[in-house]
RNA sequence: CGCGGGAUGGAGCAGCUCGGUAGCUCGUCGGGCUCAUAACCCGAAGGUCGUUGGUUCAAAUCCAGCUCCCGCAACCA
């Protein structure tokens, strides 16, 4: 028996999951699922990532601790997983005791091989929060958490030598199967490798809810060695939790999204380098769950709830849906429309009606229980042939993680089967007593179509699988992974039960009504909170700041920018040229001829290789958009504002 | 000239590696059937394959230029 070890991501649980926390982990079920039908020894580790400054700070807001608050959204998690059929074999989180403790140690061992050392890390730093950012992630150039002013400032800091394992990546990444799908190679090769590999800072100071370093206790382990390591760590590497790291490693597939594709496709490999252990098998990156075409996102409202969507279609529907859409590297687009009409076809009037009207055929023609007597003809033929050919084809979908496609293969034996039935005519055999035996015939093979068909969905669609053997009359035995290749397995005598609607017909229409009402329900009422205020300041420290009316002369959008406008202005001195970043929110020809408040003093820069001489005033709305502030025609260009 | 992907009937996609009848799903229209969840089956309409040029007996497919879209990177002074 071969071993099988597949992963999800361990996701932050910063707030409660969404459809795509579900879009990574039923793929990995379903996998899962279908490799143990198989006969595979399978372990299916998913988790969640618990430290960091985020999560302190949120638990901060709630007036609990960083425990008491993930332990609240891990438990919402889970009830998901269990809601929706996860087969996991292993939950970590990374505040499990031996998790830690196997951190500790990987993080001592890679400083005593060097490839951990000490060097200082520069950035932004905020004093009242304690925060350090990067500059991409300064709003307005100001702490992002309370918009007050950020300082230039050093912290010590432990980095790890990614550069020395920068040929190798590029080698794992160009020259073998690891990413799949292969596209996004080349992308990252050249944006992350060609143009130098940076050391990786591992460690920070500027919080405490994360795992100590052992030898500098200042320090915690910044996400990275503290996250990845997870899929080794669950295994019982560096721990004696548990001991199933030389059975399992190397992982056979890790599922991730295409936006920690990076981390997972880079950082990761080159700490198992470090380690000395052996590459995982294959990253499996997928693309995100659009919702009506745009990214799904909290503040557009239009977050799915799989719960709510579970609770009217059933779990399994969903499940369908989700992995019925999903194709490795591209985006799968999600919208109430696609959803239902997905349900309605595939499973409601295919494969619903398929079971509904052959059981139905067998409850009315011999009451239930099939004669023994039998009459092939030349067309059972073709649906026999195409029935024992599925499986294979969807071993080798599997095989390359393509769930989409396999599920596709598999629907081509319902909507066969279905065309079988008009081919027969069975309601016409049905009135001749002497075609008893052909029609005996005629509805065996379609019992035997759903058999296939349903064993081979049974690591899909979990719950609604057996439901489906009980009304055709199906044992365990007759639907296993070996049997699904197999004809003429039922019994020749075998007994129906007639039982519920398996996938019932949505009404769209009234359906797709009743969600958007929810979904405006769900919109986050647009309660605006004003920023913090910021530190008190002297009357002198207001005079440093010269603003001025300006008047827009042109406009134009940076080039290869997607946020900026390039604005010429008439500031009564002259004029000047100033970069905004509110593309977004204006057409060049919105500005032109109107009249702004001009930050006059501030210090030139490039901005995306254009120069920017100043900044135009502008504020938050609600939603989330910029407004510039434009002013009254009356004041002269140049004038100074007090 | 930062890097990468894409443009195919109304919608969403396949085909392009290895040139030679443009295919699938949904939708539309017409027909059939009545076992079934107003489901199922058959047929039809609908495409200058983004644009221009080149190679070729022959280009959706190979080559070059151009236009537009989307990701990544950069970027909200």
């Amino acid at each position: 028996m071969s071993k099988f070890y597949i992963t999800t991501p361990i996701y932050y649980p910063s707030g409660n999951p969404h459809i795509g926390h579900c879009y990574t982990t039923v793929a990995c079920d379903s996998i899962a699922r279908y490799r143990r039908m198989q006969g595979h020894d399978v372990m299916f580790l998913t988790g969640t990532d618990e430290h960091g400054l985020k999560i302190e700070q949120k638990a901060r807001e709630k007036g609990v601790t960083p425990k008491e608050y993930v332990d609240e959204i891990v438990a919402v998690f889970q009830k998901l997983w269990s809601y929706m059929n996860i087969s996991y074999d292993r939950y970590i989180r990374t505040t499990d005791d031996y998790h830690v403790e196997s951190v500790q140690k990987i993080f001592k061992k890679l400083y005593d091989k060097g490839y951990i050392y000490k060097g200082k890390y520069t950035g932004k730093y905020c004093t009242p929060c304690e925060s350090f950012w990067t500059a991409s992630q300064l709003k307005d150039g100001k702490c992002p958490d309370c918009g007050r002013d950020v300082i230039d400032a050093e912290e010590e800091a432990y980095f790890f030598k990614m550069s020395s394992f920068a040929d190798r990546i590029e080698d794992l990444l160009l020259n073998t199967d690891y990413l799949q799908p292969r596209t996004r190679a080349t992308e990252l090769v050249n944006n992350f490798i060609k143009c130098g590999l940076e050391d990786l800072c591992v460690s920070r100071t500027s919080f405490t809810w994360g795992i100590p370093v052992t030898f500098d206790e200042k320090h915690v382990v910044y996400v990275w060695i503290d996250a990845l390591s997870n899929y080794i760590t669950a295994l019982g590497y560096e721990n004696q939790a548990y001991q199933d790291f030389e059975t399992f490693w190397p992982a056979d597939v890790h599922m991730v999204a295409k936006d920690i594709m990076r981390f997972h496709a880079i950082i990761w490999p080159a700490m198992l380098m470090a380690l000395e252990l052996p590459l995982p098998k294959h990253l499996a990156v997928h693309g995100w769950i659009t919702f009506n075409g745009q990214k799904m996102s909290k503040s557009l409202g239009n977050v799915v709830d799989p719960f709510i969507l579970g609770e009217r279609y059933s779990p399994d529907a969903i499940r369908y849906h989700i992995l019925r859409e999903m194709a490795l590297g591209s985006d799968s687009s999600f919208s109430n429309e696609i959803m239902i009409q997905r349900i309605n076809t595939d499973l409601a009037n295919g494969l619903g009606n398929l079971v509904s009207r052959t059981v139905a055929m067998v409850q009315k023609y011999f009451g239930g229980t099939l004669p023994e007597e039998r009459q092939p003809e030349e067309i059972d033929q073709e649906l026999i042939t195409l029935a024992c050919a599925i499986r294979p084809e969807v071993d080798a979908y599997i095989d390359n993680t393509q769930i989409n496609l396999a599920l596709t293969e598999i629907f081509k034996l319902v909507d066969r089967a279905n065309k079988y039935i008009d081919e027969t005519a069975p309601w016409v055999l049905g009135k001749d007593e002497s075609q008893k035996a052909r029609l005996a015939s005629v509805l065996y093979n379609l019992l035997e179509s759903i058999r296939i068909v349903s064993a081979l969905l049974s690591p899909f669609m979990p719950t609604t699988m057996p439901e489906v053997w009980k009304q055709i009359g199906a044992e365990p035995e007759h639907v296993t992974y070996e049997n699904a290749e197999k004809f003429d397995v039922l019994p020749v005598n075998v007994t129906v039960h007639k039982g519920d609607m398996l996938f019932p017909r949505i009404d769209a229409e009234k359906e797709i009504e009743e969600l958007n009402q929810i979904i405006a329900q769900n919109q986050p009422a647009p309660a605006y909170e004003p920023e913090p205020l910021a530190e008190q300041i002297q009357i002198e420290d207001f005079a440093k700041i010269d603003l001025r009316v300006a008047k827009v002369l042109q406009a134009e959008k940076v080039k290869k920018s997607k946020k900026l406008l390039k604005l010429q202005l008439d500031d009564g001195m002259g004029g000047r040229q100033v970069v905004s970043g509110i593309a977004e929110y204006y057409k060049p020809e919105d500005l032109i001829g109107k009249k702004i408040i001009l930050i006059a003093n501030l210090k030139p820069v490039k901005l995306c290789g254009v120069e920017s001489c100043g900044m135009i005033c502008a504020s938050d709305l609600p939603d989330g958009s910029i407004a510039v502030q434009f002013v009254d025609d009356k004041f002269p260009c140049g004038a100074k504002l007090r």
